[in-house]
DNA sequence: CGGAGTCTTGAAATATGTCAACTCCCGTGG
DNA sequence: CCACGGGAGTTGACATATTTCAAGACTCCG
C-alpha cells in the first residue's frame, strides 16, 4: 500500500487530529490552522533538522517515523526520542534544538512557519496548553528512559522497547491486522536507542524468539506471543508502569 | 555556618528571586505570591514527595539539595534529576509524579498549595511562561543525561558530573571562596545518578585525584585543578556543550 | 570510645563490547 | 531475468570495562 504523502488533508479528516498539538482546538481554531499549515515530506533516511540549525518551522508528524539523536565527537550516538504520528517537532520559545532529527521511514510533516506559530500560541490557549502537556509527557518518557539506560540489562531493555512499541502503536490505533506490529527501526537504530551494540540487540531478539515470546513474519513485522513473559522481562513492577 | 531555615524571607530579598518560577514577575505579582507562599523545611534524608503521592503542593527549592529518583522492583535505582536552589517541584496540570523526591541535605522549600497555584498560573502569564521554560530546560538536561547514561564510559560520566556541578554552582552564584566546590552527594548517590556502582565511582574519583585533575579538601569539598583535562575527560566536543 | 555510615582497595566473575566472517535479502542495472 | 552488490542481520571467539563480593580503613558524631 502506498500512501500519497503530499496529499493535502483538511484538519477535520486528519489522522492525528485528536492527539497532536491541535487536539484541543475548536472548529474555529482549526480554520485558522488550516490557513497556516503546509505539508513537507521527507524520504527515509533524510535529515529533517540538524543540531544547532536555526528553527524556521515547527510541525507535527503525520505519517512515518523519525528519531531524535545526539552524537559524541567520536561517533557514539544515542537516540533521545522516537517520533511517531502526532508527535511534535520544535519548541515554544526556542529557536534551536540540540539534537538531530532524522526520518527513518518516509515522513509527512504538518508544518507551520515559526513566527506565525508563535503568534498562534499567544492567541490560542488551546494550542499553548496542549504544547505544555506534550512537553511534560516527553519529560516523563525521557526519565523513564534514563532508568532504562542507566539500570536495565540488555534483555530488559529490549523487552521494554518492544512493550513500548506495542503500547504506542496501540494508542495510535495504527495496529496492523491481528497482533502484527511493525518494527520501524533497524537493529543498529534500536541499539542506539537502548545504549547497546547491534550485535547485542540481534542476540537478545534471537533469544526472545527462541523463548517463544516474539515471532517475526519478516524483518519488519512481528507479533508478541507471550505477553506476560514480555512484561516480566522488562524488569518493571508487575502492574506495568505506563511508558507512552 | 548555620542558616536559619524557617526564617521567612520577603520575595524581593529571596536568593532565588531571579531564577525560580517567579523570575519574570513584577513587583505587583510578587505581592500576590507573598500572600500565598509558605515555607516548608526537611531534614537531610527525609522524603519530600513519594511516587504516586497526590500532589497537594508545589514549590521552589530555596536552600539545599534534593534528588529525583526512580526505582525498579528489585531495588536498582536511578536518579533522574538533581534539584538545586531555584529548581521547581511539581507540574502544571499534573496531580501526580512518577518518581521520588528526597532531601539530601537540609532543605527549604517555598511552597504553594496546588489549587491556588493553578489559579495563579491561569492569571499570571509570567509564571506560566517561566514554568514552561523551566520544563523545557529540564527536558534538555534529561536528554543530555540519556547520552551520558547510554554511551559514556565511567570516567566520562564522572568528569561530566563534576563539570555539571561546577557550572551549576557557578550559575547559581553559590561558589565557595576560591575554586572550592561542594559535593552534595555521597558516592552511592553519585553512582545512582550516573548508572554506576559506588565502587566504580570511588575508583574513578581516585584516578582523577592521582591525575591531578581534582583535589579534595575533605569528603564534601573539592576543587578542579586541571580544567582542560576535566573537559577532555567528559568525552564531549571541545567547545563544551552546556549542561545546565 | 564505639559504631554506623562512608569510602577504599583487591580479586574474581560476568555481561556486554569488539572484531571478524558469513548469510540472507532485496533492489538495481546489465 | 539473472548476477551483482550492498545493507542488514547472524553467529562465534575473544577482550575488557564494570560489577560483584569481600575485607578493611577512615571519620564523624553521639
Amino acid at each position: 500500500m502506498t500512501i500519497e504523502l503530499s496529499a493535502r488533508v483538511t484538519c477535520t479528516d486528519c489522522p492525528i487530529r485528536h492527539r497532536a498539538v491541535c487536539a484541543y482546538c475548536t472548529g474555529d481554531e482549526l480554520d485558522v490552522l488550516e490557513q497556516l499549515k503546509s505539508y513537507k515530506t521527507f524520504k527515509a533516511g533524510e535529515p529533517i533538522l540538524w543540531r544547532a540549525d536555526k528553527l524556521t518551522y515547527v510541525g507535527s508528524l503525520v505519517h512515518g517515523v523519525a528519531t531524535l539523536s545526539k552524537t559524541l565527537e567520536d561517533g557514539r550516538t544515542q537516540m533521545v526520542g522516537l517520533l511517531l504520528p502526532s508527535d511534535f517537532i520544535g519548541r515554544p520559545g526556542r529557536s534551536e534544538i540540540e539534537f538531530d532529527v532524522v526520518a527513518v521511514t518516509d515522513v509527512t510533516l504538518c508544518c507551520f512557519q515559526i513566527k506565525p506559530f508563535e503568534a498562534l500560541i499567544a492567541s490560542t490557549p488551546h494550542v499553548a496548553q496542549r504544547l505544555v502537556e506534550m512537553a511534560l509527557d516527553e519529560l516523563d518518557v525521557a526519565r523513564e528512559w534514563m532508568l532504562l539506560l542507566g539500570r536495565k540489562t540488555a534483555r530488559e531493555k529490549i523487552a521494554t522497547f518492544v512493550q513500548m512499541l506495542v503500547q504506542r502503536q496501540h494508542i495510535a490505533g495504527t495496529d496492523l491486522p491481528g497482533q502484527a506490529l511493525s518494527l520501524p527501526l533497524t537493529q543498529e537504530q534500536i541499539a542506539n536507542y537502548l545504549g547497546l551494540t547491534l550485535e547485542t540487540v540481534s542476540r537478545q531478539l534471537g533469544i526472545m524468539k527462541k523463548n517463544g515470546i516474539l515471532r517475526f513474519s519478516d524483518r519488519r513485522h512481528f507479533e508478541v506471543i507471550d505477553f506476560p513473559a514480555l512484561q516480566l522481562a522488562t524488569g518493571d513492577d508487575s502492574d506495568g508502569g505506563v511508558l507512552v
